[in-house]
DNA sequence: ACCTGAACACCGTTCAAGT
DNA sequence: ACCTGAACACCGTTCAAGT
C-alpha cells in the first residue's frame, strides 16, 4: 500500500463544515451520552461502504463520528470487536432471511450465490468473513437453511453435517478467493496476466510444450464462471449422496 | 494484534554480541557490498520461518542482517516486490520438481497435496499465494506438469485451459481458507467453536430443528477431510470429461 | 555506489486528565 | 460516566548525508 504524505500538496482544512473563523477553532464537545454501538456501527458501514475496509480506521471513523479518535474505545473493546459486528449487519442486510423453495438445489444454488455476490461487493472483508464465525442470528438461520435443504435432498444426520462443511467451505473459499484476487491493485493485477502470456510464450517449446502452447488461452485467475463450474460438481454429488441414502433404506 | 509497550519492563540491550563497553556502542558498518538480493532473502526466510510472516518487518530484516533497516531498499523496490520473490523461494524449495507418473489422477491429487501441505506450513503467506502469480520458473514447472495430466486424461486445450482453472482455484482457495481458519488465534477459534455449540444448542427449537439437533456434531471448520472430498469431485468431472471427449472423437 | 540517520505519514491502543 | 489530549509502540517509505 502506498502512503501518501500530503492529500495534494495543501494541507486539509482543519475544520470542515464547521465555520466559526472568529475564535481558534473551539472544536465542539460531543454531547453526553449521544455515542453507542448503534451509531459507531452506522458511521462504520458508512465508511467501509465509501472507502472499503482499508479506509475504515479509529481516525476515520472519529472523523466520521465527530468525536475523538479513541472514544469509541468505550463502547469496543479493540478492532476486531467492532469488524465482527460490522460483518454480522452487513450480512443481515444483504442476504436477510431465505425463504426454502420446493427444489432444495435451487435453495443451496441461491444461497451459495448471495454469499458470493456479497463477498464481492466487500473484497476487503472477505477474509474475514470467510475464516471467523459471528454466532448470530443470520448466521444460524443460514445454517438452518442450508441443513433443511440437505435433508431434503436425501441426506441423513451424519452426511449432512459432512457435506454442509464441504459446501460451505466451498463457497467461501472460492468467494474469498475471487474476491482477493479482484482486489488487488489493477495494475497488479493486469501486469500478473499480461506479463504471465509474456512469459510463458517465451519458454523453452520442447520443456514447456503446454504451457507455450496454450500462453495466450489461459483463463484469467478471477474467471467467473469457475464458480459455478465447481458448485454444481457439490450439489451432483449431494444428489447421488442422496440417491444412494434412499436406496439403502428401502431395501 | 496486540502491540507490546516493553518486552519484560526491561528495555533490551542496545548492542546485543557486539562487546566493547568502552566507547558508546561504535556500531560497525556493514562492509561495502556484502548486501544483495540473496543474502537479503535467505535472512527474510529465516525471519519468516521462525516468526511467521508478521514477524518479517523492515526493522527485523535489518536486525538479522545486522544492517540498517532501510538498506534493503537499494536491492527491493518495495515490501511486495520482496514477498513475490520469498513466495517463489519457498515454493521451489518446498516441491522441487513433479515428475510425471503412469497415472494423471494421482498426479493431480499429489501436486494438490504438496501445494495444501505448503500453505499449512506457511498460513501467513497462503493470501498472497493463492491470488498472486510469480511467474517463475517453478510456477511455469507446475502449470506444465498439471496441463499434461489433463491433456492425459483426455481432454482438449479448451477443456484442459477451463479444468486447469477450477482445479487450481480449488487448490488455492481451499488451502487458503483452511490455512486461515488453522491460523486464527487458538483462543479466538476455540471461542468460535465452542460458543457455536452453546448458542445453537439455546436456540428455538421450533424455528431452528436441525441446527439445536445437530449443534453439538457439527464439524470444525478446517476439518483436514474436507479438502480430499472435494478434490475428489473435480478429479471425477475430469475423468468423466476425458472419457465424452474420447467417446466423440471415436465417432 | 552503497549504507546510515533522521525524518515522515500513518497504524492501533493506553491512560491520565478534563467536564 | 463519558469524552478528549497526549502519548506510546509500532508500521512502510523517502531522502539527504556520510563513507
Amino acid at each position: 500500500m502506498v502512503r501518501v504524505r500530503d492529500a495534494a500538496g495543501v494541507p486539509a482544512t482543519r475544520d470542515e463544515a464547521a465555520g466559526s473563523m472568529l475564535s481558534p477553532a473551539r472544536k465542539p464537545r460531543r454531547p453526553r451520552s449521544s455515542l453507542n454501538r448503534e451509531v459507531i456501527l452506522d458511521a462504520a458501514l458508512a465508511i467501509a461502504e465509501r472507502e472499503g475496509l482499508d479506509g475504515l480506521t479509529f481516525a476515520a471513523l472519529g472523523a466520521e463520528l465527530g468525536a475523538h479518535s479513541t472514544a469509541v474505545y468505550r463502547h469496543y473493546r479493540d478492532k476486531d470487536e467492532l469488524v465482527l459486528e460490522l460483518i454480522d449487519e452487513l450480512r443481515a442486510r444483504s442476504y436477510g432471511v431465505h425463504e426454502p423453495g420446493p427444489d432444495w438445489r435451487a435453495d443451496l444454488r441461491a444461497i451459495g450465490g448471495h454469499i458470493r455476490e456479497h463477498y464481492l461487493r466487500y473484497p476487503r472483508l472477505a477474509q474475514a468473513m470467510s475464516a471467523r464465525s459471528t454466532r448470530r442470528t443470520t448466521e444460524f438461520a443460514n445454517v438452518e437453511f442450508a441443513l433443511d435443504a440437505l435433508r431434503r435432498a436425501g441426506l441423513g444426520d451424519e452426511d449432512a453435517v459432512l457435506w454442509l462443511r464441504l459446501f460451505g467451505n466451498y463457497v467461501r473459499a472460492m468467494a474469498a478467493h475471487e474476491a482477493a484476487v479482484r482486489d488487488l491493485d489493477p495494475a497488479l493485477k493486469a501486469k500478473d496476466h499480461a506479463g504471465w502470456q509474456v512469459d510463458a510464450a517465451g519458454l523453452d517449446a520442447a520443456a514447456f510444450p503446454n504451457v507455450t502452447r496454450l500462453a495466450t488461452s489461459m483463463l484469467p485467475m478471477d474467471d467467473p464462471r469457475i464458480f459455478d463450474l465447481g458448485l454444481e460438481l457439490v450439489l451432483d454429488a449431494i444428489e447421488e449422496r442422496g440417491r444412494v441414502t434412499r436406496a439403502a433404506a428401502l431395501r
